[in-house]
DNA sequence: ATGCGACTAATTGTTAACAATTTTGACTTG
DNA sequence: CAAGTCAAAATTGTTAACAATTAGTCGCAT
């Protein structure tokens, strides 16, 4: 249970922006707004805010405030932060993981592996899986603020941009499989290695965003 | 100038936060610091909003807001982000530089170099002078996330660290070196190189912080 | 004396009215 | 007919009153 209105508010307008419900580059007007969530203007402000530190929405002061739209060239900028962000976490992870989290962690793979037995080919829930994956690691690093930068305000735009463009790994046993050696290293506590398999597993698909922002500029069909 | 009085009041807070004219673990409440600042609590609010998201203000609902209170290990986990994200700010830098970005570095760090020789010991300016060098190539990286994210978000946080401790580096003739051995790399977009001397320059800073944090465990004087 | 509970005061959360600013559109003018 | 200007409408910024919650205090029973 939510404690406060603007809590609530920022809850719900946060899954209807990364989940697509509420358009990119839809403006929003506060009033409008406040009358649908019924609620004052003010949470509804505070709410907002909110938003546009996390740079899900934009705002000009005395204009008003937007949905983003989405930009290929800025996910690659946050690519090339997750390149160094998760490396870090990988290394950190392998100090200080506890039995736990790497029983936990098997476990969660264990899950994925059988699910893609099970239902070859659907990637879909794959990519929920993906993120699990990752967002466990960053758990074990135990820094609160590489925590709270990826896993809170990296995060939700890395899934919006996965909804807007139902973008999905093309192979996603390849990805479980990249997955399964970065826990064989920090297992064994390899912190170097771990890192390095890390940055090379999202290197990867910043590679293939750069690819697709290229193919778009000179006109080809993606 | 200011365009809104929540933006005001923001900034006026931020100095006197950073700064230490507001203690550390200082409780904010709303009607005197309104009253103080000549405004209505709705402009504070939202103001002291934005303090929270830069972690330098801590809400709570319906309880209230305080002033963070410091802490070094918190320091050293920014500390640890920094080495990462520092490095991969050479490493971008190098691709992206200009001819000017260069030439403007390089006078930065002739300008320094004069005023150590002139003000023999003063670190003071230093510590100043230090960041703006850092700030200036993680401008030079153009990610536009990395740089809100050091310039905006954790800038601030080490600002204040070295207000309320007072913690100026032993010598800053050895800091101005290393400054300019990550130049010259750039210069020669060796970004590999310098992206190495950054993490070392970062990681000693990091590791002084944490001997200060085992010594102060062990009760022994620092 | 101490622990529990209700009551009061203080403080934050919320709302609605008011002020300031921007945008829009009609009207004028070259 | 195009461009500029001014007024009105729409929208955000701000304030002040009201509601809800919490913290502290006093009294009471054990």
């Amino acid at each position: 249970m939510e404690i406060t209105r603007s809590d609530k508010i920022y809850k719900h307008l946060l899954e209807a922006i990364v989940s697509g419900t509420i358009a990119p580059g839809s403006r929003l007007r506060e009033t409008d707004l406040a009358q649908d969530l019924d609620c004052g203007r003010g949470p509804l402000r505070e709410a907002l805010q909110r938003l546009e530190s996390r740079k899900l929405v934009k705002k000009v002061p005395h204009v008003g405030a937007q949905v983003v739209s989405f930009d290929i060239a800025e996910l690659i900028e946050i690519y090339q932060l997750r390149e160094s962000l998760e490396a870090l976490a990988c290394e950190l992870a392998a100090q200080h993981m506890t039995q736990d989290d790497m029983e936990h962690l098997q476990s969660l793979l264990q899950r994925h592996r059988q699910f893609l037995t099970e239902h070859d080919g659907e990637a879909y829930i794959d990519q929920d899986a993906d993120l699990d994956f990752h967002f466990q690691i960053i758990q074990c690093s135990r820094n609160s603020w590489l925590i709270q930068l990826l896993c809170d305000e990296l995060y939700h735009r890395v899934r919006m941009y996965r909804f807007q463009t139902a973008q999905y790994r093309s192979r996603p046993s390849k990805a479980l499989q990249e997955h399964q050696h970065i826990l064989d290293a920090l297992v064994n506590r390899d912190g170097e290695l771990a890192s390095m398999l890390m940055k090379r597993h999202i290197s990867a698909a910043r590679r293939a965003l750069e690819s697709r922002l290229t193919s778009a500029l000179t006109g080809e069909k993606v």
